[in-house]
DNA sequence: ATACGACTTAAACCATGGTTTAAGTCAACA
DNA sequence: TGTTGACTTAAACCATGGTTTAAGTCGTAT
């Protein structure tokens, strides 16, 4: 099997290897293994799981429940349906998240209005 | 002219007094009214100027960005072309989250309909 | 008159999510 | 053999965005 260092796995996902260390001493990387030296070894599936972790932080899932996530995925085919449940809850925050920052967009286009027929208007006048 | 308290304002929008005392300290505020003993007086022009503060907010503009929008309202007709500028940007930034987490929604309706099968497939299992 | 509720302030406190630092280990190459 | 470069750790540090506390001032209803 192929194996990634850190430093490989935090260009791959372009994030700082502080990072990654900070995640799996918080919880989130259960399945890291090391080499003789004690560095770490990113394997495919360690890689796979690491990208489901980005999808929960990139849709602001906090650390402690993306903590709680990866304890049930180490607990095994056991704690499926707790999962399931907890991605479906997860996406429809994410999706009220998404619908609430749509509303307030409106909002400043209305700005981006204003603003720019004000503008239009002093070009006018200028004429 | 109608004017309403900090609490009636606190009231309306759904967020503790102490946020708003909050972001007048931080110079999000800068036409609040006082009465003759302190108190904070909002006109209905600082509710509008409220509510297009807390669209930025929820959009996720930082605080000190706010504050530079603030000082240039503050500032008048000649700042309007930087007003246009930011809120155009910022505009372009949410928009390019909202994709991204939408990317991220995909990654997650993947567990999804995988868990999804594995209960399912159990279910037949027992049959 | 007084007591209550709504307000005021400055300063201390807090959680979250990292980043930085210092000191050390190891493998490989010159 | 020694010196890079990539890694290791624990602990300190930081920014952001508030929240809480303590002590005090009003206005008004009893």
């Amino acid at each position: 099997m192929k194996y990634v260092t850190i430093g490989e796995a935090a260009a791959r996902w372009n994030i700082p290897e502080s990072t990654i260390r900070y995640y799996e001493k918080k919880g989130l990387l259960p399945f890291i293994e090391r080499d003789e030296a004690g560095r770490r070894l990113f394997s495919e599936r360690q890689m796979a799981l690491f990208e489901i972790i980005l999808c929960l932080k990139n849709t602001q899932m906090p650390i402690g429940d993306i903590k709680q996530y990866m304890d049930w995925v180490a607990q095994g085919d056991d704690t499926v349906d707790l999962r399931l449940e907890m991605m479906k809850k997860h996406k429809q925050a994410v999706q009220a998240h998404i619908d609430s920052m749509t509303e307030s967009l409106a909002g400043i286009d209305v700005k981006i209005d204003r603003y720019t027929n004000q503008i239009n208007q002093r070009e006018e006048e200028r004429k």
